[in-house]
DNA sequence: TACCTATGATTGATCGGCCC
DNA sequence: AGGGCCGATCAATCATAGGT
């Protein structure tokens, strides 16, 4: 933990013309889903999946009812959608976040020491 | 395929930039850490706070401004220095919270 | 007014950690 | 030994604000 101590002091003191951090070069490896590996497709596939209107609607139900999956149930509403388990699986992880993330903004209004007005 | 853009049509419609102060702090941060521009949650919050808005759209401003900063360098190599000649203070290390801040500029 | 760039928000998917 | 979840982040994109 000592490395880091190093680089910190000089971030915008002197920085001369632009020093590239580690930050900077991280690239993510694409999705392994979605694929259009029939043809010989030229251009990089992996493109984010665009998910239809009837499966959001239909994952958002599946949601309500209950906010985990079971492995049968994962199964089936990938079998439904058409897509693939993991992708069903993500998407709840992705959900439940949200809803977490709404809820804490939600009880952000009031509350608090009596803010302003 | 054609109807599924109304995937959105919610929020990000009515989107209203922040106001130049709150841009002026986040940006003073964002290059006096541009080592490591990752603000921890507490300093979210203080962030959040100073600039009257939420932690999520502090998160959402570092985010952009990270991917956006390095997609094109060159591009913010002007704005950097110039933030970079403003601060001349920063941080001291992560770990432990970064104490009190200072007076809030002038209302 | 049309056109282009800057910018905040959304979101499918990845990364590293942790737990079981 | 492996799989799911969490929290944070990435990266691409949407839609609008701002500027010429």
């Amino acid at each position: 933990d000592i490395s880091a101590s190093q680089e910190r002091e000089k971030d915008a003191e002197q920085t001369p013309q632009g020093k590239t951090f580690d930050w900077m070069k991280v690239k993510r490896n694409p999705p392994k889903t979605a694929k259009v590996a029939d043809y010989g497709m030229g251009p990089q596939n992996t493109i984010r999946t665009n998910f239809t209107t009837k499966q959001l609607t239909e994952l958002e139900k599946e949601f309500h009812f209950s906010k985990y999956l079971t492995r049968a149930r994962r199964v089936e509403i990938a079998a439904t959608l058409e897509l693939n388990e993991t992708q069903v699986k993500i998407w709840f992880q992705n959900r439940r976040m949200k809803q977490k993330k709404r809820e804490k903004e939600g009880l952000a209004s009031a509350s608090s020491t009596g803010s302003s007005k | 395929v054609m109807i599924l853009r109304s995937r959105f049509l919610d929020a990000r419609r009515k989107r209203r930039n922040f106001n130049k102060q709150a841009t002026e702090i986040l940006n003073e941060y964002f290059y006096s850490h541009l080592s490591n521009p990752y603000p921890s949650e507490e300093a979210k919050e203080e962030l959040a706070k100073k600039c009257s808005i939420t932690v999520s759209q502090v998160s959402n401003w570092f985010g952009n401004k990270r991917i956006r900063y390095k997609k094109n360098i060159g591009k913010f190599q002007e704005e950097a220095n110039m933030y970079a000649a403003k601060t001349a203070v920063n941080a001291t290390n992560v770990s432990s919270h970064g104490s009190q801040a200072n007076s809030p500029s002038t209302p």
